[in-house]
DNA sequence: ACTTACCGTAAGTTATGACTTACCAAAACA
DNA sequence: TGTTTTGGTAAGTCATAACTTACGGTAAGT
């Protein structure tokens, strides 16, 4: 399981349906039927969508019974931060440092 | 305009392809042309993807004579940065909670 | 003026993924 | 035992989005 991929987070969260329930999950776990309860989708949709989260590594599931109760894994949404940071740090650097290089100037290409 | 949408800028990122093309984009502006160099897909192609990261406010363009420059607004990536960390405090905090007021049984996280 | 370079958009194709219903398996309960 | 509850999976439908080629429009070069 190559867990904590940015693909598959993003493919994950980009769905409103399924971020939605990512977002409705919580440290207590949930059965599938109470999840798919209030919601416009049958029951096995939202089991679809509670197994791409888990696949993700945003959500984690623990049997009980005959039923599945899924809770929130806030953990996995570490890999797709870091991403962003690596933007916020590289690029807001480099840009301090166009900035001072540029003072005065234009240049282009070509 | 409406700037800073979680949605859109999802969108925008979780196809790798237009993802990749934000990554190659830097403070200095580069030419359509220019970006699509190099890759396996036809220039309107990537002008497309590039339109796709503007609206999201993950690009800005600057027009010079009949070429069009793009450069990255990783400002852009403000609103889902604030998301993500939402549930980092949110539920990390949460998740404490929950941690005392279970004390005295057996977790098995990781 | 003609030609070239650069780029956005329209239209059409195709793959994918988000849903549905139907079905099956396993555990709980009478 | 039979029945109910719970939920994963298979199969099929349908909408969307990522590409393609074709075209038009504008600015620069000759």
């Amino acid at each position: 399981m190559t867990y904590q991929n940015t693909q598959e987070i993003l493919t994950a969260l980009v769905d409103p349906t399924r971020r939605d329930i990512f977002e409705s999950l919580g440290p207590e776990a949930r059965a599938v039927s109470d999840l798919a309860k209030g919601r416009p989708i049958s029951r096995p949709a939202v089991s679809q969508h509670l197994k791409v989260l888990e696949d993700a590594g945003l959500a984690r599931s623990e049997r009980r019974g005959t039923r599945n109760l899924y809770a929130m894994r806030p953990e996995g949404l570490a890999e797709l931060r870091t991403y962003l940071d690596r933007f916020w740090s590289d690029v807001l650097a480099s840009y301090a440092e166009e900035v001072s290089k540029q003072q005065g100037q234009t240049h282009d290409n070509d």
